[in-house]
DNA sequence: TCCCCAGTATGCAAAATTGCGGTATAAATG
DNA sequence: CATTTATACCGCAATTTTGCATACTGGGGA
């Protein structure tokens, strides 16, 4: 087995390495990078001559890595790190504002947000090019997943730049028609006999809600979803009552808010940054527009 | 040209497009990785394709890269360095200590303090293999370029783990042929007109020295060279007066060490290695040579 | 001035890589 | 217990990548 082959790997069959290792499987490896799932077997297949050691022990469903590959694969994120943080500054080489910039925001900030912000962005600068993608994870800004991403908690990372914009506030929602049938409760109690709409898999966010909330368990809701966005519908609907963001129910006479000083949970949000960007004039400038925006929907815009 | 394919480029493209950035010129790349100038060409022209971004202006013989090249050539590097490493941690997987371990050290360490370290460490452990690269760089431990490295300072990064071994001393030293023809000098007034050997380039270790001692400026100089071997060949050479360690002038008789009250420049030695490296055996035990090793030749060995 | 040398660019055939279809196997599902 | 779905593996055809031979270009030296 350990025959050392003494032949430099390719670079490319890192990143098949890397993301079996992610994935937990060839085929889903192949998946994800546009790839098949014998191409990304025979890339594991060459680096393990290459390095002479088994990276993978093949098992029922998916590789499971070896000792070997564990140790490895910080070597080869880094490699991904890197290469992504060469694409950065590539990126951001010239002076003016165009090319394409990659947001990530939660769901309800991504629809209800966000897109009369960027429309005007783009409107002043015909040449960007945005794309959106909707998502809570934490880990994306390092892996080049996204340029800029609205976050509602501190980014911890190093080699980010963050700005807090302030805190949304979010409160208890129904809709007129829902209140009308079923009554408008007016204490925390009351809302026993309701119909509830929350989460279903709790997340941190989730958590942290139902620390300070705890009537607002997974097993007293009538209406279970894992996006806000669904939620949020539910609530328009008349579902019932429901969790949103204060901003965005404002805007429409028909949702009420209730018990407005008896339940109210306050998320920070933040706005973050490659360090590296900074220097990109289109995503300084989609930067500097998000803060403007969003502080604007926080004040109460 | 900034038309942005937004195409991950080909991690083998690096490869090529670092490999020409050393060389000069696709013909000579291609022949050091094994490849033909065309296949070499393509990768450039793929990468600038991908990256949206000319490297290389094209010129009679050679290319010449452009800024944009240069200010991506670190990180091409880092990911080559990391690959190098990757292939060491590999190679020596397992229990037993072989494979390869590369150390930095300054130029007379290398040279004339650990060879015999290295020797017995070599002959306790016949599989291991030892590259030696002699440098005074700062930045080299994290971009893999080494995985231990002997410096003159007390490491800051964080994820390295550094061992204090003592102060090296150095001081001023002469030939006896040298002193036999022009005097010896009893007090820092007398090396004026003595011939001098010293720095050409301030680095930051020159400027310490100075600062303590402004009259070693650059200007009195009889000889002037950055490399501390060169400066040394000259002081056996009989050439005139230079800086030297202690304990290397020590182990020859001609050598002569001048005015050891009046002037010494003692400097923190210190071995450091990335803390990932802690589990590999070849490395420990590498580190635990030069510790012990070093620091026999610290304390007058 | 001419020739030679080292370099880049280009067209086409060979080689390597990849994708596709099919097979086998094991877990989850009704 | 049969069925569905997911996975890895194998062999062959298609695509991509590479190498070779060639043409072209500018500079240095006799």
């Amino acid at each position: 087995m350990n025959t050392l082959a003494d032949i430099e790997p390719n670079w490319e069959w890192y990143r098949s390495f890397l993301k079996v290792l992610e994935t937990g499987s060839l085929s889903a490896a192949g998946r994800e990078m546009g790839l098949t799932q014998p191409t990304v077997g025979r890339h594991i297949e060459q680096l393990e001559a290459a390095l002479g050691l088994k990276l993978f022990v093949r098992s029922f469903d998916g590789f499971s890595p070896t000792d070997a590959a564990l140790e490895l694969k910080p070597y080869a994120a880094g490699i991904a790190a890197t290469s992504a943080a060469l694409r950065r500054v590539a990126s951001s080489h010239g002076r003016e504002v165009r090319g394409t910039v990659r947001l990530t925001a939660s769901e309800v900030i991504s629809v209800e947000v966000l897109p009369p912000i960027l429309a005007e962005l783009k409107h002043r600068h015909p040449g960007l090019c945005i794309e959106l993608v909707m998502s809570n994870r934490a880990d994306d800004l390092l892996q080049r997943e996204a340029d800029i991403a609205v976050r509602m908690f501190k980014p911890a990372q190093d080699a980010l730049v963050a700005k807090r914009l302030g805190n949304i506030e979010v409160g208890l929602h129904a809709h007129q028609r829902y209140l009308a049938a079923h009554g408008v409760p007016h204490s925390i109690a009351a809302l026993a006999g309701h119909a509830l709409i929350g989460f279903d898999q709790e997340n941190a966010y989730v958590r942290k809600v139902l620390e300070q909330f705890p009537w607002l368990a997974r097993a007293g809701l009538a209406f279970r979803a894992d996006s806000d966005l669904a939620q949020l519908a539910a609530i328009r609907a008349g579902f019932g009552i429901g969790i949103c963001q204060v901003g965005v129910a404002a805007r429409e006479e028909a949702l009420v808010h209730l018990l407005p000083r008896k339940f109210s949970v306050k998320m920070e949000t933040w706005i973050a940054m490659h360090e590296d960007l900074r220097a990109s004039p289109r995503c300084a400038v989609t930067f500097a527009a998000l803060v403007a925006g969003l502080g604007a929907y926080i004040r109460g815009g």
